[in-house]
DNA sequence: TTTTGAGTTGTTCGA
DNA sequence: GTCGAACAACTCAAA
């Protein structure tokens, strides 16, 4: 039934024609769609945001024009403010409804809120939807409407809800076929986005997400032996490709979760033992990320401050010469360094890796998790505020089911265990490239002698140990333990 | 309201 | 080398 002539949709994250919900709605409700995305300048200047994230944005956008021309349409691309742009151009298609998919990052809300008002000050009916999550931050509730702050008894209620109420990727885009607008309807808009005109350099080695790109990865992620079967094991070594790689699409948005998680279940019901093991792993990561999204939804402070109060007494080491070297990957351990070489070189790192960088920034070096947040985010293809947070917080023991205080990464303990011939270091860290396997993993063992024929002198050509171990994890044991249990006035 | 069981991802120590 | 305990209580969720 069509209520309106004209209407647009507002695409923000979700940069994609096929399970849409916005698009499916308003293809239903409007006789002519016009698809829109607005570039704001104050958005793309602002500190947090990142050449990766940019990059995968603006190919994404333009990826997803070439689609819109090729059904005889185009993408109206805007640069402005939010309100203006939007109301603008009802004004000049003609729309009276809007259509937008709700993000839950609280900067985000609040710019809807703003855009809202001004559209329906005009006239235009406005219509937000959940999209981006799988279930949103009221449908995953406890008893009473409070929110879970325990990932376990969410899982459960989540799955519970999964075999009632499953939701199915919407109906696609024959739906569309002949309502999009016409190029002289959307008039004038602006050229291809180009990271370089808002001071972003392009020339990186960032990830290319687009619709067909990101279908392409999932379809190949569930093969039978495409990275699914083996992914309960896999996914933990570095040196593996067993991870779907989705990350940059679930956060641009060209593939939607619906879809992801309805090929899940495909596959699972015809899948047994080790393949069904990790199918049921990866739907819990799916999963997680619901979870991350409704807490950042319902504790917005979570952006700002740690979501357990006591942690707000933490005294925090100032950032300084330390800090340089984790970003730069040279704190003289091994591991920590190829992960954050391999965040700098590829806007992307492993998930192990991100917990065990997280925990030495937090832990053994004792700066606050901020700092990392915000390096990640600037530097990830992948960055989302919920996410990032969530494992941010979760690291420095300052967030919702946060891992006890003691429960604290060894760096050397963890490259045995996850990159045993050291491999993956190998393959980031060039200098140590002919370091025998036995001391890969604390190159600073090396007799002199040996270093020389390796070609890694320690303090010369790789870094000696910023901290010392067993120093610093009591350091942090013990400065975490009296500012949790309250007992402020810990100095280090 | 009270009680009870449980909680992503770890490390170290000593038997 | 392997195994269990300690790390330290506390909050959450549900009965």
């Amino acid at each position: 039934m069509e209520r309106y002539e004209t209407g647009i949709v507002w695409l923000r994250r979700d940069l994609r024609l096929r399970d849409n919900v916005a698009l499916y709605e308003a293809s239903k409700a409007c006789k002519t769609v016009c698809v829109a995305f607005v570039l704001n300048p104050p958005l793309l200047a602002d500190d947090r945001m990142g050449a990766p994230l940019v990059n995968v944005f603006f190919g994404a956008i333009t990826a997803l024009r070439a689609t819109l021309r090729r059904e005889g349409s185009d993408l109206a691309l805007l640069c402005g403010g939010f309100a203006q742009e939007l109301t603008a151009l009802a004004a000049r298609v003609g729309a009276r409804a809007v259509y937008f998919n709700e993000d839950y990052e609280p900067s985000a809300l609040e710019r809807d809120r703003h855009v809202v008002e001004a559209l329906r000050q005009r006239g235009v009916d406005v219509y937000p939807h959940l999209d981006h999550v799988y279930y949103g931050s009221e449908d995953i509730e406890r008893a009473g409407g409070a929110p879970y702050k325990v990932f376990t008894p969410y899982k459960r209620h989540w799955l519970e809800l999964l075999s009632v109420a499953p939701r199915p990727p919407v109906p696609s885009l024959r739906t569309l076929r002949g309502r999009l607008a016409s190029p002289d309807t959307i008039g004038t808009t602006q050229p291809d986005p180009a990271p370089e005109s808002f001071g972003f350099p392009a020339n990186g080695r960032y990830p290319h997400a687009s619709e067909s790109s990101a279908g392409e990865r999932l379809k190949a992620f569930l093969r039978p032996d495409g990275g699914a079967d083996a992914y309960r094991n896999a996914r933990e070594y570095p040196s593996l490709d067993g991870t779907s790689q989705l990350s940059p699409h679930l956060r641009a948005g060209t593939i939607g979760i619906r879809t992801c998680v309805a090929a899940a279940l495909e596959r699972r019901e015809e899948s047994r033992g080790t393949t069904r093991a990790g199918i049921d792993a990866w739907i819990t990561e799916l999963i997680w990320r619901d979870f991350y999204q409704t807490i950042l939804k319902r504790f917005p402070h979570v952006t700002v401050s740690p979501f357990v109060p006591a942690a707000k007494n933490i005294p925090w080491r100032p950032p300084g010469t330390e800090f340089e070297a984790w970003t730069h990957g040279r704190t003289g351990y091994p591991l920590v360094d190829a992960a954050m070489r391999q965040l700098n070189a590829t806007s992307w790192m492993h998930n192990r890796l991100r917990m065990i960088v997280a925990s030495f920034l937090t832990k053994n070096l004792l700066v606050d998790w901020r700092m990392g947040e915000r390096y990640f985010e600037r530097h990830l293809a992948d960055a989302d505020v919920a996410a990032n947070n969530g494992g941010w917080q979760w690291a420095a023991s300052t967030g919702t089911d946060a891992a006890p205080y003691f429960r604290m990464f060894n760096p050397v303990e963890q490259s045995r265990r996850f990159d045993a011939g050291g491999v993956f270091i190998k393959s980031m860290i060039p200098e140590l490239a002919n370091v025998p396997e036995r001391f890969i993993h604390e190159p600073w063992t090396m007799p002199p002698s040996l270093q020389e024929a390796a070609g890694a002198r320690i303090g010369v050509d790789y870094p000696a140990p910023i901290v010392e171990l067993r120093a610093s994890r009591t350091r942090a044991l013990d400065v975490f333990k009296a500012a949790l249990s309250g007992d402020a006035g810990v100095t280090t």
